[in-house]
DNA sequence: CGCGAAGTGCTAAATATTCAGCATGTGCAG
DNA sequence: CTGCACATGCTGAATATTTAGCACTTCGCG
């Protein structure tokens, strides 16, 4: 099931194998910003896995942990999550406040400009 | 300060807050998917408002908690992790992914598109 | 070889969280 | 006026979380 409740630390470092794709204990040791003991942050890793959150793989001499759920689906539950928070439920809303973030390049802009008029053609 | 870690049922009593801008604590318990008693949730409106991330008003006969943070700055922080998690940073991924995400109508479609002009024009 | 560095499995205990209950105050209907 | 319905303040205890430590294995180097 994927529908736990995850606690903060839980959280915590599944965002980060979500951010890196694939990570190593010390890896995520090293991402977290107030680090705990290695094995803390092993414990955690294997409550994910037990939650089935998160799996790993014996890649040379150490695990590798990776996301079970699939990066695409994880990031649409949350901005899901965003938008109804948010956004009044609203994907036009939160669109429009990343557009105007300002953080978009000229190109960036043209490309989902496309996109939009890609998407209206198909709306129809 | 507004950069405590938020326990779960913390965040997710903020939320609420978030999404409905202010409630009572009948409200918030009436909101929450698994509500703990009446006295659970008061308890963690107050925990919340130590924290500094709510307030109250005593709006007629009962008291209404609101968010301290502005909504809007909370959710641009909100939209800034998820585009770091799960879009490598870029923020036009996720406004493509939103407008891929196909729930937004021809009408909102084009006045994002208008949006996106006159922020290609402002950016030069 | 055999020793050290670095990995894993497992467990118990400190710490934080979440919760319910009781005492008390206040307004309103009967 | 008096009692009911519903509010708050506070506190102690159940439960979950987070953590560090110890025993054991593996790999590579002197």
């Amino acid at each position: 099931m994927t529908s736990d409740p995850l606690s903060r630390r839980e959280r915590q470092i599944l965002d980060i194998l979500y951010a890196k794709g694939a990570a190593s204990v010390a890896d995520v040791q090293g991402s977290l910003a107030d680090p705990p003991s290695y094995s803390a942050v092993r414990a955690l890793l294997r409550i994910l896995e037990e939650k089935g959150h998160a799996r790993h793989e014996a890649r040379g001499p150490r695990y590798v942990y990776l996301p079970m759920v699939p990066r695409e689906r994880a990031r649409n539950s949350a901005l899901t999550r965003i938008v109804q928070t948010f956004f009044d439920g609203s994907a036009a809303q939160a669109a429009a406040a990343l557009v105007d973030s300002g953080s978009l390049s000229d190109e960036e802009l043209s490309k989902l400009s496309s996109l939009i008029d890609r998407a209206r053609k198909e709306g129809r």
